[in-house]
DNA sequence: AACTATTAATAAAG
DNA sequence: TCTTTATTAATAGTT
């Protein structure tokens, strides 16, 4: 028949189910992304490499003067900004089970095929992300800790989205 | 009530009902960028200027990481196909990518309301796996006398993709 | 901003 | 890989 159910919000493991959802779910993505360039007028840049390797890209105007434009903006917010991404949540696992899988993964398989220069960067950037997380989260429990006053009349939310 | 049609596939006049549709799929698109990335382990690079100039942006590893990479690829591309990309095989996902990929979902997703301590114990869990694998890797290196232990055979094949 | 009626996207099967 | 179909997901218009 069809779907099942909910399609459930991890990576693929299936090298062929992943091939064909890449496939399928790319050209939607690149058609959401051309309609909301024509119906909004808004400039759209994306960059998509498959896991292979192979590139996609779609742009409302140019990829490169987007870029460019996208820099500008970077340099001018570098000022007052610590906020994280937030987008939508689904019905997703914790954090922390899913860091425990994934760490468990990553010592079962492929942690002897990895490049050691991209283990030292990669610690870098997960302890920053954990650092930044735990910034939030003590910030958090401070607001509410405290007081209970108004504390979650408005997320602490950053570049990425869902901000005015 | 609802919809009465198929929407038109044309710029939106009216300036209120434009933002508005403008904010519901921008939503949208983020998300299906991220779906995209996480489901399939693609590197996915967003960015969309609103038409009053706001700059939202998404990416699964970063905006300027990504960017170089297709830089390099239209490149490359544009000289000829004597190789195939330096990137991980379909078959390999790599440690790399998995947590880099799992790094930003946890960012993007569940971060808040992840538990500090929690998240700090896994930040050694994984810091000392990291560096457990690291030495595995040095020593391998010593006792090899500089040649790697073998990863990065990278069977130069066709990808079975071509489509836009 | 929250709520539905509809359309659109898409996972699984053929 | 392309087509079909059942189901979920996105969302346009309304309140």
């Amino acid at each position: 028949m069809a779907r099942r159910g909910r399609v459930q919000m991890r990576r693929i493991e299936d090298k062929a189910s992943r091939q064909v959802r890449f496939s399928k779910r790319r050209a939607g993505l690149f058609k959401k992304a051309f309609e909301l360039a024509l119906l909004c007028d808004a400039e759209v840049a994306l960059l998509v490499f498959s896991p292979a390797g192979k590139l996609y890209e779609y742009s409302s105007s140019s990829i490169e003067g987007t870029y460019d434009r996208y820099q500008q903006f970077a340099g001018a917010r570098r000022d007052l900004n610590g906020g994280g991404p937030s987008t939508n949540s689904d019905e997703n696992p914790s954090v922390q089970s899913r860091l425990r899988e994934i760490t468990s993964w990553s010592l079962q398989n492929n942690a002897d095929e990895s490049d050691a220069n991209e283990l030292e960067k990669l610690e870098k950037l997960l302890t920053n992300a954990l650092t930044d997380t735990k910034s939030k989260k003590m910030l958090a429990k401070q607001n509410s800790g405290g007081s209970t006053s108004g504390m979650n009349s408005n997320s602490p939310r950053g570049q990425s989205e869902g901000n005015t």
